[in-house]
DNA sequence: AACTACTACTCAGCGCTACTATGTACTGGT
DNA sequence: ACCAGTACATAGTAGCGCTGAGTAGTAGTT
């Protein structure tokens, strides 16, 4: 992955992924596959697993465990009351920020 | 500073005052006070210093020390090719990301 | 039975960036 | 003398994404 996208990554990944998670519950493995499809090629497993049990921890999401046809059992997210309520101030930060680049981008 | 605010800065600040210093040469305390001036009133001097040693380090920007009429002498930095380059490459990132949250945040 | 591939999750250790907190130093006004 | 404003520097900390490896279950092939 390039730097910069590392780098811009952080802070953003989170709300990417709350954001996907909106009324439409999903797991890990999905997740990934998901980002991947939308041109995050290069993001790894384990940056994702990682931010999964973050946002548990942090109390953003139910979880849910569920047989799998094929393979371990699943472990699917939803996003509760207080993620949705983060995801909004994310929006508000991403905002504020988008709105300084693209000014600046056009050259003030 | 907020913590989402925090952690999306990461990689974008960079990207920021490098943009600032297009066509327009500047030091620390004035990159600081143009911060401040354009709503990111949270940012602490010592980032915005850090965030210079490490730019230069990386050989974006050219410095040039001159006197001050009110306290110390400036560290002046202003971009060089590297630098615009490098700028160039920030933007391209930056406009991926911002095109995904954009499409999510209108619900795909 | 052994293999390969795909599905699905976990975890220790690392690198990078912004923040905290503090310090140094020069000028000018009271 | 004291304080505010200007100007730069730095050691230590926290947080996030990445690397690299491992564990496990299912299904198809040989």
């Amino acid at each position: 992955m390039g730097k910069q996208m590392t780098e811009m990554l952080k802070g953003t990944l989170e709300g990417i992924v709350l954001a996907f998670l909106t009324g439409n519950p999903a797991y890990g493995y999905e997740i990934t596959t998901w980002l991947r499809s939308q041109g995050f090629t290069e993001i790894a497993e384990g940056t994702v697993y990682a931010l999964l049990v973050r946002i548990e921890k942090n109390g953003l999401v139910d979880v849910e465990k569920r047989p799998s046809e094929k393979g371990p059992p699943r472990k699917v997210y939803s996003l509760n009351e207080a993620g949705q309520k983060y995801l909004d101030e994310f929006w508000t930060t991403w905002g504020f920020l988008a709105e300084r680049l693209e000014s600046l981008r056009e050259g003030n």
